[in-house]
DNA sequence: GCCGTTTTCGGCCCGACTGTTTTCAGTCG
């Protein structure tokens, strides 16, 4: 039992109750603490300690016994007899738009549909038009819809849409109407998954800009259109929201659609507290509310021209978008110990690259050359180990010949260098692809997991440990296995993991192909916390995913990294000596 | 169900769009 489990259960229970017209406040208070105990960085152990439950905010008596009970007991009676009032299958329909849980409810409990296929049946033979608060509209959405989510899971890796999006931004800024033009939501956030991309853009003119966005080439339909908002698809299938503000609006429209929900909360808090209200156009004086201690009026509006000034009228530090997930950064800006995050700028090389010797699709020359391109000074190249067959894996002949084509090589560059590495397998037992005698000629070892997923959460995690244990490991590969939206991450302890690497001074990937983006940026907080290395690899098999380091650069920054926490930052003079640190400490 | 620097009770963010209504409920973000 995991967190992630127990968050599940919770966010279940939250919709059970949905579906049960409960108390608005107490729904949300179950979506609140499974949020809450995602982000939470203790330890699973702890979850059987009523009293840690409770200091973790959003969790009280009630759901920290629920939780006691669940990872106890494996289960928890409250959730079973809820979730047996219903079909299991019920769940499903809440991922269609346009269904929420009072038309689930009346779909239910009026036509007795509680799955997408009785769904699409009853839409069919026309039953749901006939609804009270349904119509044909209604039911012909619901059809597209349906059709829809068989086309598109409506899930999209950040790396799998960043081109459309820029292209629609750049397009948009090009337009002289447009004065400002940001895309906000969890793109700006740098989350590893969007759903849809929100642009706002502040303009006189809001008709000329919403033709313009909903007539670009890039919109395969157009779901909704009115003066300020406006909804497409794109051809990738993702959905694109437009919000028309004018340039006085713009810094709070901005700040609203990039959230999170739960950052934006605590913003308007803070607002009210010092008698004002936020919305997504302005800072204004809050109702006179009587009886309301809360609401006192504390003097002047501020003026906010940009986001940094709201943030300053609320007595804060400019909290960094890829922060603002309510995980801490309204205390670091408050007491003004944010920290100066990483930038894509910082970066000075990175390793865990691959050429045509295994397989990738590039030359040693190419990749150097495309990374000498990108400004960098370094590059690693870490072919699979023999035991990775269908990778191509180099065995130990083959490996030295390519140590020796970038020794070689190296004697053409001026102010730049590759670095020979590996990236050696973790067989099952902990144990290395190659023997020490050979790990020692390069100039270090990427270790990775590539066979035997399905080991025991132990078993895997005492795997891990011994390689990163080997003093020739310089660093650890794609630590959970996970490919976004295809597998989850395998079973593994990943705070042990991380206390291991403090130890051991192994450094952690943050593998930046946008399907890994793994170590999760969610774990990285914990990790700086024990001293924990971080290095930004992009896994490229071609000289064009080179670039990917971006989408690493992203995770770094949520995880609140700072270029001194991130190994690849370090200049071409200083790196050498930190690859071979581990083997040479006593 | 959670929370608390005037609170242990009474709040809990709130505006836009759509479709079904004929003044508003539901959904979404």
């Amino acid at each position: 039992m995991d967190k992630a489990t127990i968050a599940d259960v919770l966010e279940k229970i939250a919709t059970l109750l949905e579906l049960k017209g409960e108390n608005p406040f107490k729904i949300r208070a179950y979506t609140n603490a499974a949020r809450s105990l995602e982000t939470w960085g203790g330890n699973i152990s702890d979850l059987r300690d009523e009293e840690t439950l409770e200091k973790i905010p959003g969790i009280g008596k009630a759901i920290a016994a629920k939780i006691k009970e669940l990872v106890e007991t494996g289960s928890l009676k409250f959730f079973e007899d809820l979730r047996s009032e219903f079909p299991a299958e019920i769940l499903e329909l809440f991922s269609l738009p346009g269904l929420g849980a009072k038309k689930i409810k009346a779909l239910y409990e009026q036509l007795q549909v509680s799955s997408i296929a009785q769904l699409q049946e009853a839409c069919t033979a026309g039953r749901v038009a006939e609804l009270p608060g349904f119509g044909k509209t209604t039911q012909d959405k619901l059809c597209r819809a349906i059709a829809e989510r068989t086309k598109h899971a409506g899930s999209f890796h950040l790396g799998a849409i960043a081109a459309e999006a820029e292209t629609l931004q750049n397009d948009l800024r090009a337009h002289p109407d447009a004065l400002h033009v940001c895309i906000g939501g969890s793109y700006r956030r740098r989350k590893e998954i969007v759903r849809d991309l929100d642009f706002i853009v502040a303009t006189s003119a809001p008709a000329e800009i919403t033709a313009i966005f909903a007539q670009h080439p890039l919109v395969e339909s157009i779901i909704a259109q009115g003066p300020t908002k406006s909804s497409v698809r794109l051809r990738s299938g993702i959905q694109c929201d437009l919000r028309v503000v004018t340039g006085a609006e713009y810094p709070f429209a901005l700040n609203y659609f990039t959230g999170s929900k739960e950052h934006n909360i605590v913003m308007r808090n803070r607002a009210l507290q010092r008698g004002w209200t936020l919305n997504e156009y302005r800072l204004g004086p809050a109702p006179p509310v009587a009886d309301s201690p809360k609401k006192k009026t504390t003097g002047k509006i501020p003026e906010v021209r940009e986001e940094a000034d709201l943030y300053r009228a609320l007595e804060l530090d400019y909290i960094p978008p890829e922060l603002r997930e309510n995980c801490g950064e309204f205390e670091a800006a408050s007491a003004k110990t944010l920290p100066r995050l990483v930038e894509a700028e910082n970066l000075r090389g990175t390793f865990h690259c691959h050429t045509t010797a295994s397989d990738g699709h590039n030359s040693l020359e190419e990749m150097a050359a495309a990374a000498q391109s990108l400004g960098l000074q370094y590059l690693g190249i870490a072919e699979h180990s023999r035991s990775s067959i269908q990778a191509n894996g180099l065995d130990v002949p083959r490996l030295r010949a390519q140590v020796a084509a970038i020794r070689k090589l190296n004697r053409e560059f001026e102010n730049f260098r590759l670095f020979a590495g590996v990236e050696c397998d973790i067989l099952r037992d902990g144990s290395l692809d190659f023997d020490d005698e050979v790990l020692a000629e390069l100039d270090y070892v990427v270790a990775s997991v590539h066979s035997a997923f399905t080991l025991s959460e132990a078993d895997m995690t005492r795997r891990i440990i011994r390689a990163m244990s080997n003093p020739f490991v310089t660093m650890l590969a794609h630590p959970t296995g996970r490919l976004l939206l295809k597998r989850d991450p395998y079973a593994v302890d990943v705070p042990a993991i991380i206390e291991a690497a403090a130890e051991t001074g192994t450094w952690i990937e943050i593998n930046a192909a946008p399907k890994r983006l793994d170590l999760d940026w969610r774990w990285w907080p914990l990790a700086k916390e024990k001293g924990v290395k971080c290095v930004i690899n992009p896994d490229a098999h071609r000289t064009e995913r080179l670039q990917e380091l971006w989408f690493g650069i992203g995770v770094a920054r949520k995880g609140w990294l700072t270029k001194a926490d991130v190994m690849n930052c370090l200049p071409l003079g200083k790196i050498e000596g930190e690859l071979t640190r581990k083997r040479t400490r006593k």
